[in-house]
DNA sequence: TCGATTTGACCAAA
DNA sequence: TTTGGTCAAATCGA
C-alpha cells in the first residue's frame, strides 16, 4: 500500500512540475488571456492538493520532511526549500528577519542561472555557522532553490524566531515568509527581471508560506539539483510539504 | 567610513 | 581534470 501511494505521489511529482512549468510560461506571456493564466493557477493548486493528499498515507495533512542529505560529501545534511514568487515584481528583498551577507556566486554546470552563497552577517561576531545557497530554476524563472546548511546560532536569529510570526525550524533559521508583500529588508536588493542576473537572496524563506499565487516547498533530500535544480524534476522525487513547525533541530547532523 | 556586493582566484573533493 | 564552495580584494552605496 505504501508502494502505491508512493508511485501515486511520484507521478503527482511529476505533474505538479508541468504544472508549474505551463503556469509560469503562461505567466511570461504577456499574451496569454487572463481565463489561460486562471486556469493554469487552478490546475497547478489542484495538483498541489492531490500531491497532498497522495502524501497524507504518512504525514497527516502533508508530506514533509527534512532528513536531508546531500549527495556530495562536502554537504553533509541540509534543508531544502523552493521559494516561488507571484510575479517578476516580486522579486523584492526577501526578508526572513535575519541577515545573510552573499559570500560567492558560481555558475553551475548544467544550470541556466548562477547559484549564490550566503552566510550569516553575524558569522565572525558570533561564530554563525548558517549558510544558505540560493538557485534560480531552470523551468521556471520564479521558482528559487534555496538549500540551507548549518544551524543559526546567533542571537538575531533566536530573536526572530521568538517573535509570534515566526514558527521554528530554529536549526536553519526557517521562517515563515511572505513573498508577495516584502517586508523592508537589511538590504534593498532588486530583483532584475534579467533572468542571468543570479538573485541576491538576502533573507529568503523556507518555512512555506502559500499566499494565493506563491508557494514554496521544503524538500529534504539531495540538494545539489543538476541541470537547474527544479526540485520537482529532481531524481529524488521527495517533497515536502509545508508543516509549519515540523522542522526537528537534530536533522542538522553535518 | 562602514558594511554589503561583486567577481576572479584558490582549494578540495570526486 | 573538472566542478563546487569559499576567500578576499575591489567596488559601490548609504
Amino acid at each position: 500500500m505504501e508502494g502505491t501511494t508512493a508511485t501515486l505521489a511520484s507521478e503527482l511529482d511529476g505533474l505538479l512540475a508541468m504544472a508549474r512549468e505551463l503556469e509560469a510560461r503562461v505567466d511570461g506571456d504577456q499574451g496569454a488571456p487572463g481565463a489561460a493564466r486562471e486556469l493554469c493557477a487552478e490546475l497547478a493548486a489542484s495538483v498541489d492538493r492531490a500531491v497532498r493528499l497522495a502524501g497524507s498515507g504518512g504525514n497527516a495533512g502533508g508530506r514533509a520532511c527534512v532528513n536531508g542529505r546531500l549527495r556530495s560529501g562536502r554537504n553533509a545534511a541540509a534543508v531544502r526549500a523552493q521559494v516561488r514568487v507571484a510575479s517578476m515584481h516580486d522579486l523584492g528583498p526577501l526578508d526572513d528577519g535575519l541577515s545573510w551577507r552573499k559570500y560567492g556566486q558560481k555558475d553551475i554546470l548544467g544550470a541556466t542561472y548562477p547559484r549564490a552563497y550566503f552566510r550569516c552577517t553575524h558569522r565572525h561576531s558570533q561564530g554563525c555557522q548558517a549558510t544558505k545557497q540560493v538557485q534560480r530554476a531552470h523551468a521556471d524563472p520564479l521558482l528559487f532553490d534555496v538549500v540551507y546548511h548549518g544551524a543559526h546560532t546567533c542571537a538575531q536569529a533566536a530573536a526572530a524566531l521568538a517573535g509570534p510570526e515566526h514558527q521554528p525550524p530554529a536549526a536553519f533559521g526557517l521562517e515563515q515568509q511572505q513573498q508577495s508583500s516584502p517586508p523592508a529588508a537589511p538590504q534593498g536588493i532588486q530583483w532584475p527581471a534579467e533572468p542571468m542576473t543570479p538573485p541576491s537572496f538576502p533573507s529568503s524563506p523556507a518555512g512555506c508560506y502559500t499566499p494565493a499565487s506563491s508557494w514554496c516547498q521544503l524538500t529534504g533530500g539531495y540538494g545539489y539539483a543538476a541541470g537547474g535544480g527544479l526540485g520537482a524534476d529532481m531524481e529524488f522525487d521527495e517533497l515536502f510539504w509545508n508543516t509549519p513547525g515540523f522542522f526537528e533541530p537534530e536533522v542538522q547532523n553535518l
